[in-house]
RNA sequence: GCACCCGUAGCUCAGCCGGAUAGAGCACCAGAUUCCUAAUCUGGGGGCCCCGCGUUCGAAUCGCGGCGGGUGCACCA
């Protein structure tokens, strides 16, 4: 049997790319340099320099640390020298001779152990301005994901309450790594797993009942322990009240306990959606672990194991370690997560029959890759212990019919959260936790999502009330904010002494202009780099050097009138710069739609 | 005990699929505003990239072993 028996009947995604959509009419630069240079190597080999067949994936093309270095560097000599059987410096020798026929380059040097520094003429840089222009909101945007579909599950908050604080990393890496993917060229979807069937919402029913009483007039005083004490559950009592009467008052748990947990869980689900648009989170796909479960699905995935010899009935083992005093072994069905890497063996069912959320689970992420060519999962690092299982399931139920579906757990590490230098403890039991839409409220959307992607996410962060707020003038956010604000303001300006941007004298721009293009040249690599490593941050970092290059160049106006962007005596210097401001803003806007944040026009 | 993540300037962190002299913000010191918004800019000091060994032309980056911190470790999710 080569596939599992419970396909969804999810089509296939078509693999074909956007091949048959017009490819845009200028490359950006870098990757035509990188093009420059393979065309290069293959004239070499052509020649009978190189030998044929080496291998190029180490061979780079990018911008040097050193910008004095020239606008471009390539390793390939000291890359390709050993294979090829010669030294760096012969081959850079004759790499150089090659690439100096290009017009674009006015020089190509041999520095250090072998590096080749190019210097491309302004033109270049200047057509690179003009390309941003056509393509505008576009630009940065690629192909390189070929159209292929990633399903991107994230938040996945257990819906027995508000979104708190806990959960916001995972929301807005999720968010700006699925948008991110969307410019690489990426179909993505943007999903939400229900956890609507375990013991968690099962209390959440109780919780809900106790507030059922409460609207019908009893006094129930205290909150059960083990119960969910949040006000939350009052308007969830209320309208259960409403609709049902006294029906259930008195009734034995059995009458209602499935009902009220799916009331309950809607009402939940409201609130955590209303919570996340708060953030600009929207997903595509809710899907509930109950109807999963009643769908059979889990049924046949366990059946498929089992045929596989990969689930067998075994004796859970000790925690390894540490052996709690009442262990007591039990049978129960296992899957071999061992023959994956994993510890041992992992139940997919509880001792009373019931699905433990690993069983659902394994089923859960088989359906994802019937929807996609690639998951990828954000989850909070207190959940790290369980990703080799399921890591080890999704190995084992995708690539049988030779389609495999790559499947990445992308970490986000906890976030401690402190009020005038004091940690913020929370405390799901108490009830005493941070909301996700109190911390909105108060600082505000674009500086939560923002210091959330000021990290790598395997770091752990420091998330400071006294500081984000009290600081205001040092936050990133505002800093790249206020950029953009400048130069709306600076087009406005413009625009009322009669001047318009344009194109037509690009070539009186000087070496502090061609700079900033240099730099803005740079967007869509760093957008194709932050999408294939995953990590939506760079972004955040990129735009940072961005807007710290422009209020530099700004400032040049303080002491040098002509090098402001609006010369009032120099109508097509002016139109040219405002070109440049109008490209510049439209990178810092890329740039924060892809991270979720306003690029606002005033402050 | 085991697994995963982290360790870089006084503080908070980038850089890490090997590349040229290790960067930014904050803090500190000295400056810039009759001038496009100073929520900005310019300059300065500040480093055994936790330690050791290894891999090689080259290591903050890769491997191994330590040390320190975080997280998790039965049928919770």
């Amino acid at each position: 049997m080569a596939n599992p028996g419970f396909r969804l009947g999810a089509k296939r995604a078509n693999r074909r790319g956007m091949s048959d959509i017009a490819a845009t009419p200028a490359v950006p630069v870098f990757s035509a340099f990188a093009a420059h240079v393979d065309a290069a190597l293959d004239a070499l080999v052509a020649a009978g320099t190189l030998p044929a067949g080496l291998k190029r994936a180490a061979v780079t093309v990018e911008p040097p640390r050193d910008p004095s270095h020239g606008d471009l560097a390539t390793n390939a000599a000291m890359v390709l020298a050993k294979p090829a059987g010669t030294n760096p410096r012969a081959l850079a020798t004759a790499l150089v001779a090659e690439l100096e026929k290009l017009d674009a380059v006015t020089s190509a040097e041999i520095a250090g152990p072998g590096f080749i520094n190019l210097r491309l003429a302004p033109a270049v840089w200047l057509e690179e301005l003009r390309t941003i222009a056509a393509a505008g909101g576009a630009y940065g945007r690629s192909n390189v994901g070929g159209g292929t579909t990633v399903n991107v599950e994230y938040v996945s908050a257990n819906p027995t309450g508000p979104m708190h604080m806990g959960h916001c990393r995972g929301a807005v890496v999720g968010d700006a790594l699925a948008s991110l993917l969307e410019a690489a060229g990426h179909k993505v979807v943007r999903e939400y797993y229900v956890n609507d069937a375990g013991a968690q919402v099962q209390v959440l029913a109780r919780s809900a009942h106790v507030r059922y009483r409460e609207a019908l007039g009893e006094a129930v005083g205290e909150i059960p322990e083990g119960l969910y004490p949040g006000d939350y559950l009052v308007p969830v009592g209320q309208a259960l009240a409403a609709e049902f009467g006294d029906r259930y008052a008195t009734a034995p748990e059995s009458e209602w306990l499935a009902l009220f947990r799916t009331r309950a869980v809607a009402a939940m689900m409201v609130m955590i959606k209303a919570d996340l648009a708060l953030l600009g989170i929207h997903h595509d796909v809710f899907s509930s672990e109950a109807e999963l479960q009643a769908s059979g699905k889990v049924d046949e995935a366990e059946a498929w194991l089992r045929a596989q010899d990969l689930v067998y009935d075994g004796e859970l083992e000790a925690p390894k370690g540490k052996t709690p005093e009442d262990w007591e072994p039990v049978a129960l069905p296992l899957f071999r997560s061992t023959k994956f890497g994993d510890d041992q063996d992992r139940p997919i069912k509880k001792s009373d029959g019931t699905w433990t959320y690993f069983g659902a689970d394994l089923a859960y992420h088989y359906q994802k890759a019937q929807g996609a060519d690639a998951l990828v999962d954000i989850w909070g690092a207190d959940h790290a212990g369980t990703v080799k299982r399921i890591k080890a399931a999704v190995a084992a139920m995708t690539g049988n019919d030779g389609r495999e579906v790559p499947f990445e757990v992308k970490l986000v590490q906890m976030v401690k959260l402190l009020r005038d230098g004091e940690e913020v403890k929370m405390s799901k039991r108490s009830g005493n936790f941070v909301t996700l839409a109190d911390t909105v409220r108060e600082v505000g959307k674009d500086v939560v999502r923002f210091t959330m992607l000021t990290r790598k996410p395997d770091a752990m962060m420091d998330f400071d009330f006294a500081e984000v707020i009290a600081a205001k003038k040092e936050n990133p956010v505002f800093y790249v904010q206020y950029a953009h604000a400048r130069i709306c303001r600076n087009m406005k300006k413009g625009a009322d002494e009669g001047f318009a941007p344009s194109a037509a004298n690009l070539d009186l721009l000087g070496a502090e202009e061609l700079d900033l293009v240099r730099l803005l040249a740079q967007f869509p690599r760093q957008v194709e780099a932050a999408a294939a490593a995953r990590e939506p941050h760079r972004i955040a970092f990129y735009l940072h050097d961005v807007a710290s290059a422009f209020h530099s160049y700004y400032n040049l106006g303080n002491d040098r009138p002509d090098k402001r962007f609006i010369v009032s005596e120099n109508e097509t210097i002016t139109a040219a710069r405002l070109f440049l401001a109008a490209q510049i803003g439209q990178i810092v806007r890329n740039g924060l739609a892809l991270l979720g944040v306003a690029a606002v026009e005033e402050m």
